[in-house]
DNA sequence: CTGAAAGCGCTTACAG
DNA sequence: CTGAAAGCGCTTACAG
């Protein structure tokens, strides 16, 4: 009766008298031995590549507050901490450590951790476009097009994309790509200069320095933003004046910059849902609904950093 | 001979032939039932307030690090999500989840909370002073000194002190006291307007209401500066000529923000790595070695958003 | 319907 | 020195 099937019947007062003595002395039944009976350990594992980044806060909300209706707990790992032999990845492993593993790695693991982890007996769902493994996503070729689309509406016509590395960067640049198209624009080539705060000011310099200077800039990852407004102010560009911004994946603190980010909102809490329901269906053996995720769409979140492009620069 | 033991004797050949089978069989023990056995699952759990906070960035590093050398993996969760009767927390009170508990809940956990976790039977440490609870900390009334005398050095006389609530935050206006008693001025009341970007522009929008405007502020919650340097920008305050600002706590993002943010950094990395030190004591019935945290001691890293007063308010 | 027994995969104390 | 057996605390199939 412990585990609140209605196996034994007994009196009703021992029933109760059994529950409370439960209480009182505080039992709490041994998940070991429990996971161990039913090889489940009600545990998953989420492995991200950069922890640290804020994006990543909706994500794990939207992981822990499914994975909590499962039943399960989430071991939380960094990919960094991931090499191969390393303590997590031995442990992850094990068996009996985890039901399954959710995975956003971006290309950051080595052969060598994926090839160890796809033998893996527990599944393993990918959060992003994985050729030969289950994935989810969200639409990152679109995030990038409705950013450029946005600047192009404004009259834009030297718009650069900025920033990121790795597939994810490529599905957005490649939305930027098609939104120059279809304006009969040429998309400038991809500044993958990588991730976070210097790789956008890295970025804009670069950016700078072509022969037509940009009007407006597409930023990958959305720490780069922050970046990318510190370089601005040392070169002496106003934003939104002499340079439009729009940067991909929003977060908190790009309301509180100055000027406040104008950025496409991806439903990274959706993301944390949908990834742990199709993990599920994996460990269930149910097929699995994976694919891009298109509701929300990604949404424009309109602040102060772009505007309408008035004095023409020849 | 599977864990190492050399207990069985047998021709070399043999041995070397089974370790070849089980790596070829990609055999890995099952950690639930060696948990269940050694009633010890090399899990460790560290709960903290607000995940999302960068300073948290470090902290976790060391912890995860230091685990990884116990040979224990990190469940980490969120206080946010540790409700009574919540997923999470009924997990780490089942008996065989985690060896021990490192929490950082600065009051955010409620009595009910609380006491089921000190109903814990595994080790629990507190990251901060706790009254009748084992505890290791940074030392945040020096750090609150420190930022205090830096601008009482720089000429500054009405200094504010401005963010945060609960006991963390006392102790840094604790120390900020003694700095503004030690130089024979004034101390102002703290101004707790909580945590956050939100809570810095709050902040500061009281502060500048004060009866004399105050020419220096100490910001407690190292993300409440990003939003007072917003609310001053709104108010048409230059920082630093008009306005010099010390943040406690550093992170990347600050040497990224225009000005650059002038900031105290505590060694929250060796807080992680002490805080699993001293939990491993616990756990082994060694004294801990607790306390405050002096080495390295907290540092300040000037940037550019303090200086010295130069014109005379009246 | 219900109680007693088997067994999950380890580790270790014990008998041979 | 080494092999076989017991037992960690659960869950569930099985016998009564």
């Amino acid at each position: 009766m412990v585990n609140g099937t209605s196996h034994t019947r007994m009196k009703e007062s021992t029933r109760t008298r059994v529950l409370q003595a439960m209480q009182e002395l505080g039992y709490q039944p041994n998940r070991t031995a429990r996971s161990l009976r039913l090889n489940q350990t009600d545990m998953i594992a989420m492995i991200l590549n950069k922890i640290d980044n804020p994006v990543y806060g909706p994500l794990r909300h939207g992981v822990y507050e499914a994975a909590a209706e499962h039943g399960a707990t989430v071991l939380l790992g960094d990919a960094e901490t991931m090499r191969s032999g390393s303590q997590f990845l031995t442990r992850l492993l094990s068996q009996g450590t985890v039901d399954g593993i959710l995975i956003r790695g971006e290309g950051l693991l080595d052969d060598d951790v994926m090839a160890e982890l796809r033998s893996h007996p527990k599944p393993i769902l990918i959060l992003e476009h994985a050729l030969d493994h289950p994935w989810i996503d969200v639409d990152d070729r679109r995030a990038g097009e409705i950013a450029t689309r946005f600047l192009v509406n404004l009259s834009h016509r030297h718009i650069v994309f900025v920033g990121g590395s790795g597939y994810l960067s490529q599905q957005r640049y490649l939305g930027y790509q098609q939104a120059m198209d279809a304006a009969g624009l040429t998309p400038a080539p991809h500044l993958a200069t990588g991730f976070g705060e210097q790789a956008g000011a890295d970025g804009l310099r670069q950016a700078m320095q072509a022969a037509t200077a940009p009007t407006a800039i597409v930023v990958n990852n959305i720490m780069s933003a922050v970046g990318v407004l510190a370089a601005a102010r040392d070169l002496g560009i106003a934003i939104p004046d002499q340079l439009s911004v729009v940067g991909i994946h929003d977060v908190d603190l790009m309301q509180h910059l100055r000027p406040a980010v104008t950025a496409v909102r991806m439903p990274m809490y959706q993301l944390g849902r949908a990834g742990v329901e199709a993990l599920y269906d994996l460990i269930a053996g149910r097929p699995s609904a994976g694919g891009v995720i298109t509701d929300p769409e990604p949404e424009l979140v309109i602040r102060d950093s772009a505007t309408a492009l008035t004095r023409v620069r020849d």
